[in-house]
DNA sequence: ATTACATTTCGCCATATGACCAAATATAGG
DNA sequence: CCTATATTTGGTCATATGGCGAAATGTAAT
C-alpha cells in the first residue's frame, strides 16, 4: 500500500504529471523540463526525487549531466500501471499535446546554452 | 486536465482509497465508512465529497439515509479509468483484503444503531 | 410542533506541500 | 588548484490539507 501511495501521490500534482508526460519514451535533463515548465531547477529537481521515489521515473548520470526517463514499462511495478493509464489519458488531451509541441522545439535548442542560461 | 487531476488529487489520500475500494461493487452509508476507518463522521463526509466532485462515487438519497457507490464503469470517465487501474492494483493488496474482511463483518452489523451509536 | 436521526458544513489547528532563492555538491576542463 | 557547469539540497514562506468537535441541515416519526 505504502507503494502505491507513494506513486499516487506523486501524480497528485499537475506539474509532475507533466514531467511524466514530457519523459515518456525518451530521456530529458533538467533544464530542458525546467524551459518546459517555467519553474526554478530547484522546483523541479525536487519533483522529479519525488517521482523517482515513487518509482515513475528512472535515471542516468553521464558527467555533469543527470537524464531523466519514464520508469520502464516492462517492470512489473505498480506505478508504473498507474503511470500507463495516466499516460494513455493525457494521449487524448489537449494541455499535454501542447506539453509536446513545446517539447519538440526544446529538444531543437542547444542544451548547453539552454542550461547555461539557467544557471546564470 | 482539470477532471483528471481532480481525480488524481482526490486518490493522494490512503484514507479516499480505502473509501473508494470499500464501495466498489457495493453501496454504503457513511455511517458504516466511518466504522470501517475509524475516523469522525464529518472527516468521512468531506472526503466523500471529494470523490463525489471528481467523479470518483455517485450517492444516492433514501430518506435520511445517503449511499455512496463508486461511479459507474460504463460511464466513459477518465476518473473511473484511474480509479478501474487502482482498484485492480488493490485486489492483491494485503491491507485491501483486511479492509474487505471488515467491512464483510460491518455488513452484518445493524446499520441503525451503528449510525445511532456514531452520533451520540 | 417537538424529538430523533443521518449527514453535511463550518471553524480551528497542526502538519504537509509547492514555489522560490541561495548554498552545497558533483563533475569536467585547463 | 581554480573556474565552469548541471544539479541537488536546505531553508523560508504562503497556501493547502486532513483531522476533530460543534453546529447546521435535511428527513422521518409522533
Amino acid at each position: 500500500m505504502r507503494r502505491l501511495m507513494a506513486a499516487l501521490k506523486a501524480l497528485a500534482d499537475e506539474n509532475r504529471v507533466r514531467i511524466l508526460w514530457a519523459v515518456e519514451g525518451r530521456e530529458l535533463s533538467v533544464c530542458q523540463l525546467v524551459e518546459l515548465l517555467g519553474l526554478a531547477q530547484s522546483t523541479v529537481s525536487k519533483h522529479l526525487a519525488i517521482l523517482h521515489q515513487a518509482r515513475l521515473v528512472e535515471c542516468r548520470k553521464e558527467g555533469r549531466w543527470v537524464y531523466y526517463r519514464a520508469a520502464d514499462a516492462n517492470s512489473p511495478n505498480e506505478a508504473r500501471e498507474i503511470a500507463a493509464t495516466v499516460s494513455r489519458l493525457l494521449a487524448a488531451n489537449r494541455e499535454a499535446s501542447e506539453d509536446s509541441k513545446r517539447m519538440e522545439q526544446i529538444l531543437k535548442m542547444d542544451r548547453n546554452q539552454l542550461c547555461r542560461k539557467q544557471n546564470q
